[in-house]
DNA sequence: TACAAGTTTCAGTAATTATTGAAACTTGTG
DNA sequence: CACAAGTTTCAATAATTACTGAAACTTGTA
């Protein structure tokens, strides 16, 4: 029987197709290309490895897309290359444990919104300033306060990367529900 | 003494314009626009109220995009109306209150980052298949997996916008530091 | 060294998102 | 009601960001 005569399949096809397109929406609203959220959304639900050439063909993005946005998800950490011996062809996996990728996203959007953020804050922090001009006094207070925020922030997302899985449940099952 | 002589005033003054600007360009990596994020970040620094004419003047931004910037801020609760009486002009001061500030921002990104995802997920994973095919039940354990992490996160972010200032620190900073 | 099979780069173009500016609208007042 | 002082809307345009496709590059093999 061809695997696309059974209903079964062809619904889960359907499915990792959906899975696919709205894995991309997501990503746009996340702040990532659809591309890069769709190649990855469709490597994570792909048993076996694939190459460039699948992803062009699956996807219907052009070389230098594909080529650029595994490139960024390997950067990411979210998928691996698979060389096979004998093959000059570069096929690609992605991480499956979801907390592994959570992890994966959390650094590089900490990088690319929280880090970059805190070293400005930091030197606006150290700007002198008339301490007895009550306007000045409110501007450093605020300013305090938004770094506090932003410590606390970073030291939440950094304990968050380190988490074990077991540590991950113990804590944030119990603790917050 | 006016007060452009003095020092102090001006390096405030260069402070906040430097604030209002990092503030921008984070804006841009958080995924709202630089407007948004220079409104917000001018009120935030402005200790008096300020009208959408002073906006334009400060910001050199038109009135449409000064009103609807100020519309959508009112929506996500970060800046308030204040109306004076005898005046028709509508002022706007920020919510200066940072923990509060952070609360409207998680609901606002909670909202268009996460809910949507949820639900859609919720659709894919009631989608029937058959549990005798490896493949389905791969697929199915991803989703559930990704559905399980969702749901912790918005589980955890519904917590911490309902923290109150004691419990942020309280739980926040002994047990995660 | 020449070639085949692949990958990467990047200038040009397409798609998307943000902003302007002018017209339409609202509202208080004589 | 007519007008003044303000606000909102939205079609047109600008700015930004993503994608294509072809040329340049890399690397293993004979």
């Amino acid at each position: 029987m061809n695997p696309n005569d059974n209903p079964a399949t062809t619904s889960l096809a359907e499915a990792k197709a959906q899975f696919v397109h709205l894995w991309g929406v997501s990503g746009t609203s996340w702040g990532v290309s659809k591309t890069l959220a769709q190649v990855h959304a469709l490597l994570l639900v792909s048993p076996a490895a694939l190459s460039t050439e699948d992803l062009m063909e699956q996807l219907t993005i052009s070389r230098g897309n594909a080529s650029m946005t595994v490139r960024e998800l390997l950067d990411w950490g979210l998928i691996y290359k698979e060389l096979r011996p004998g093959e000059r062809r570069e096929y690609f996996v992605a991480e499956k444990d979801m907390l592994q990728v959570t992890r994966c996203i959390i650094r590089a959007r900490k990088r690319r919104e929280l880090d970059q953020m805190k070293r400005t804050l930091d030197q606006l922090a150290a700007l002198p300033g008339d301490p007895a001009d009550a306007d000045y006094r409110a501007f450093h207070a605020a300013l305090t306060d938004i770094q506090q925020l932003a410590t606390v922030s970073d030291k939440l997302l950094t304990r968050l990367m380190q988490a074990e899985k077991s540590w991950f449940w113990d804590k944030f099952l119990k603790l917050f529900m």
